[in-house]
DNA sequence: CACCTAAAGGACCATATTTGTCTTATTTAT
DNA sequence: ATAAATAAGACAAATATGGTCCTTTAGGTG
């Protein structure tokens, strides 16, 4: 249960290599997808999608490629988490009210609610340079 | 993010309805399912599978039917959601050592850990008989 | 301008998982 | 015996996952 997909996982080596690059550098999506061993292609809508939230920065044409869109220290792994799986939801009965008709009476919403903080709690502690520090040789 | 499936929704609502009843009461699968609105035959399975860990009894044949297998204070909402999502492993890295090929060097590792960590005492703290008492009318 | 490079976007597809159903045993009480 | 129930297993539709491929757009360079 709860487990990360591929894309989540993809995800964190993804953005964990460009905030190991030497700040500024621009990284093709080809290089960084050999680095961290992930499908080219599949990688790239990845980090298009970091690049529309403004984690990463994204150029085009000759020359382009990919960097963080501010400093790694800034990036928590929630916000790269909740980029690609969505909200951390455990129950969807924690969408706005109404969503569950038995709203009101489940007395297990406020079960979820805790685990919902505790894990945004445990994920918002945790930056993308916590886990490039950690990972460098 | 970490949703859980109809079945663990389903999962829950069986067992703390079944929690509910007067305690030896042995009700049917049918009574049970049209009383949380679940689809009949989806709900066996669920309880054909808690009658195998123990979480609850079975009795076949004419006037047989479905009770908890122990009292409610001590089955856990871990063990119950557990027992249909499969195991709390927010990352597949947290199986044993060798199922990441990454292993060792990957610092996300104590991250999932410590949400595994953070679930589970919540889940922990929960029995299904917390559960029944809040949903009563 | 022409051309090359690289990301952006969209359509598509294969596989796996979820969410069931249906049929056929088995077991049990009467 | 027979009727009442769960158990077990095969099957199927819908959705999610994990990609691929092709075209478009933007940016450098000669």
């Amino acid at each position: 249960m709860m487990e990360l997909t591929r894309k989540g996982e993809y995800a964190i080596r993804g953005i964990v290599h460009l905030a190991q690059l030497q700040p500024g550098k621009v990284a093709l999506i080809s290089e960084i997808a050999e680095a961290v061993d992930v499908p080219q292609t599949f990688l790239a809508k990845i980090l298009q999608s970091f690049a529309k939230i403004g984690i990463v920065k994204s150029f085009r044409g000759a020359g382009g490629g990919f960097m963080l869109g501010r400093p790694a220290a800034r990036i928590t792994l929630r916000e790269v988490v909740e980029a690609v799986e969505g909200p951390i939801l455990p129950n969807r009965c924690l969408l706005g009210a109404g969503t569950c008709e038995r709203d009101g009476t489940c007395g297990v919403h406020p079960v979820w609610r805790q685990v919902q903080q505790r894990v945004v709690e445990v994920l918002d502690g945790v930056t993308i340079e916590d886990l490039a520090a950690r990972d460098k040789p």
